[in-house]
DNA sequence: CTGCTAAACGAACATATGTTCGTTTATCGA
DNA sequence: TCGATAAACGAACATATGTTCGTTTAGCAG
């Protein structure tokens, strides 16, 4: 065979990355073959070099358009807030939530395949999720600077709170009980009050 | 070749066992190969087949041991606990914390290994999952009916608890700048109260 | 129209990988 | 002491998998 009727680089470009997102996030990369990637795209294994170099720089790629994404987003939320720390820090988790919901196969491709990048990959990765974590523990020190904030660890919080907001998101479900909104308030009073009620 | 001097099969299984947990954990179950791990074992491919009968059933064997302590674990700290609903609660944060301290490998391929499964054997772990949430969304509600607690929704507040407390546990470094003690202390803090400063 | 490039294909290669087989020898109960 | 069993080995098999190659044809700029 040969070129197909109405072939369009761009367009299969995009249909690789949807169609490696869905089988990376249910097999996880290791286990996606690019056999059963190129049937899931319609077109044969071989083709797929026409759009990307190596199985790795596909991986790479994801995570990378990924993480931009969330760090240009990020600080277009925080400096639409304005200054005031509590609606700073309702922001980036109101942001970050609504984020991780929309993207949940990115996001977890992006915590859980880090160990399968080539080691140079994967300190470009881990340097852009420092920066983002970093962007909480300075609301946090933030907050705790003004008073508003009570601390144990601001680093130890930030982490806590990250794990709290990105692990819950695993388990969402479009069609589920609560909608966006709903999670985004449940997880933003979780996360500022804990469950015990106030005396 | 032939049987090894002083070779002992229950040694040799143990070894293979701490050995399999290190590289899945590692590398995830897809990307360890079988050669690596009997190379870490010091014995050859075809003699893991002494001591497992596939793959498959060696990380399932993993789990089930793995989920089948925990919740032994977790019931008998809750006995030991009594019945005051604080004191459970936080014995059961408590556990959970340390013991995903000590045992981080097998608790990370439980999380995340579980798609490796055969659906059979998935479900039965996901079963033994879903006991040991059923038993924080019973302290939750346990606490909520005695106003000890002000929740949005038990299971919920379950998920996002056990996320947060699981998913910090994965950055823990024995070595590391905190204690176990004073983990459980800031999580148990974290989970009950927030971050903002009561007033 | 025409030719260059993009985008597809089938086929094959080299290697990796789970597993089995036949064999060998240490261990241990009878 | 001795035989059954346990526990190891090297070698091989069948298959899976990332990738390359040469070829073919559609699309599009000139």
């Amino acid at each position: 065979m040969a070129r197909i009727t109405g072939s369009n680089g761009e367009r299969t470009a995009a249909a690789i990355r949807q169609a490696a997102l869905r089988l990376i996030h249910e097999r996880g990369f290791a286990a996606m073959n690019l056999r059963e990637l190129a049937a899931a795209v319609g077109i044969s294994p071989a083709s797929l070099y026409n759009h990307m170099s190596t199985k790795q720089s596909l991986l790479f790629d994801l995570m990378l358009e990924h993480m931009t994404a969330l760090l240009e987003q990020t600080d277009a939320v925080l400096s639409a807030a304005g200054t005031e720390p509590l609606a700073r820090l309702e922001a980036f988790i109101g942001h970050h939530v609504l984020y991780h919901l929309e993207r949940k196969r990115e996001v977890y491709i992006a915590n859980f395949e880090l160990r399968a990048l080539d080691p140079a990959n994967a300190a470009r990765i881990i340097g852009m999720r420092h920066d983002y974590e970093a962007r909480l523990i300075d609301l946090l020190e933030e907050g705790a600077a003004t008073g508003l904030l009570s601390l144990g660890d601001a680093r130890i919080s930030a982490y806590a709170m990250l794990a709290m907001l990105t692990g819950v998101c695993t388990g969402y479900r479009p069609d589920g009980r609560l909608g966006p909104a709903e999670i985004v308030a449940l997880h933003t009073r979780l996360a500022l009050e804990g469950i015990l009620r106030r005396v």
